[in-house]
DNA sequence: AGCTGTGAACCGTTTCACAGCC
DNA sequence: GGCTGTGAAACGGTTCACAGCT
């Protein structure tokens, strides 16, 4: 065992192996390498043993690790025996195309409330969410027990929102707003910045290609 | 000036500063210091002042940058005077919520070609963009100078698309689909993984905090 | 022989701390 | 006095390399 510190971008990659182990398993495969799981993710043989070695010694010298096993063992470690209640502010393109995407249910993440301002909005029902006032959001928060949230707002209302959202008790905030949001110690945010991930990308293959002048 | 190799992390907190300092602009502050700038993007003066650094010594001691010229020089620096070309595969729900999302342009970042397999959404338009085929994409990536991509495809598809979008000359793709992309050494992938960043979120404060068991 | 688990080395990035400039 | 620019130190994470298990 080990109780240094983890690193989160050892937990992300946790539900990678996580993922491949799931196929593995659903075709029958009963033991992986961490050479052959580390060439299925992109990632080096060291990096899956220390990521891990960090949980304990599921693997067996000579032969690897037993899939149903590490299967097993990483939905314990990552709690997928536990679902989420998400809540989602701001129903525009982006945020009613999240709030019909399938892909949360499926890994545990239920949006169970969804706010916006416009008032044309609310009241209408997307997968059997009813879009509610920003004013309610404190007392459903609370009351449905909700600590994840999505933020879809424009950019100039994102600060506002995500202080009523933490005010309301919520932890963690997956932020698709441009903006650098000030928020407390305890909560966590993860910035999704499309342009910005799109224009970094760009900026490093700007030399070989071809960016047009304006 | 510096001619050391700059961190993909420095390249992406320019856009950030960049957005700070057009704020600055508009309502005419004309200087601002590393410790002001920091504290608006949530970043430590040192780290203001190093990323700055690489690009050459813009600031004046005793009373920090000149908004107006910190502003055209990271425009230059980023490349702010090109526009890019973008392609999106996969127009399904979070798809065409992006064809529609203004954000992009703003940015210089114009989706000139969308494509998809459902013959039910082909010669659709959106936003001005007709959906093809992906059996044009080809031709239509190497007529219109594409080198950067949006892939939001169900994940069984994504690397077949991949690997067509990398034959057909792209070299960035901001990959939606929760896989992991084989790619050659000379393209840049950038996955975001919508599920698996809030799961990753989520883990570290479910301690405190409060999942549901199934 | 094959593969894990893990200290140690390494590397990239951030933070410190201070000399130098305005 | 206030603030930049930057080497040096600290940190965090990844890779190496090998002892030890099966």
């Amino acid at each position: 065992m080990n109780n240094k510190k983890i690193p989160e971008a050892t937990i992300s990659r946790l539900f990678v192996y996580l993922r491949e182990v799931t196929e593995l398993d659903k075709v029958n495969i009963r033991t992986i390498s961490s050479s052959d799981l580390g060439e299925r993710t992109n990632l080096s043989d060291a990096q899956v043993r220390k990521d891990l070695g960090y949980f304990g010694q599921f693997g067996v010298s000579g032969s690897g690790y037993a899939v149903g096993e590490l299967k097993q063992s990483l939905e314990k470690i990552l709690g997928k025996d536990k679902t989420w209640n998400v809540a989602m502010v701001g129903v525009g393109h982006l945020g009613s195309a999240l709030l019909t995407y399938s892909g949360f249910s499926r890994h545990g993440l239920e949006i169970v409330a969804a706010f916006d301002t416009d008032i044309r909005k609310i009241g209408k029902t997307f997968e059997n969410v009813v879009i509610k006032p920003i004013d309610d959001l404190s007392k459903i928060v609370a009351g449905k027990n909700i600590s994840l949230s999505i933020l879809s707002v424009p950019a100039r209302e994102a600060q506002d929102v995500a202080d009523i959202l933490i005010e309301a008790g919520v932890k963690c905030i997956l932020n698709f707003a441009p903006v650098s949001l000030n928020v407390p110690e305890h909560v966590k945010v993860k910035d999704m910045d499309l342009s910005r991930e799109l224009e970094t990308l760009a900026y490093f293959v700007a030399g070989k290609t071809n960016g047009k002048n304006k």
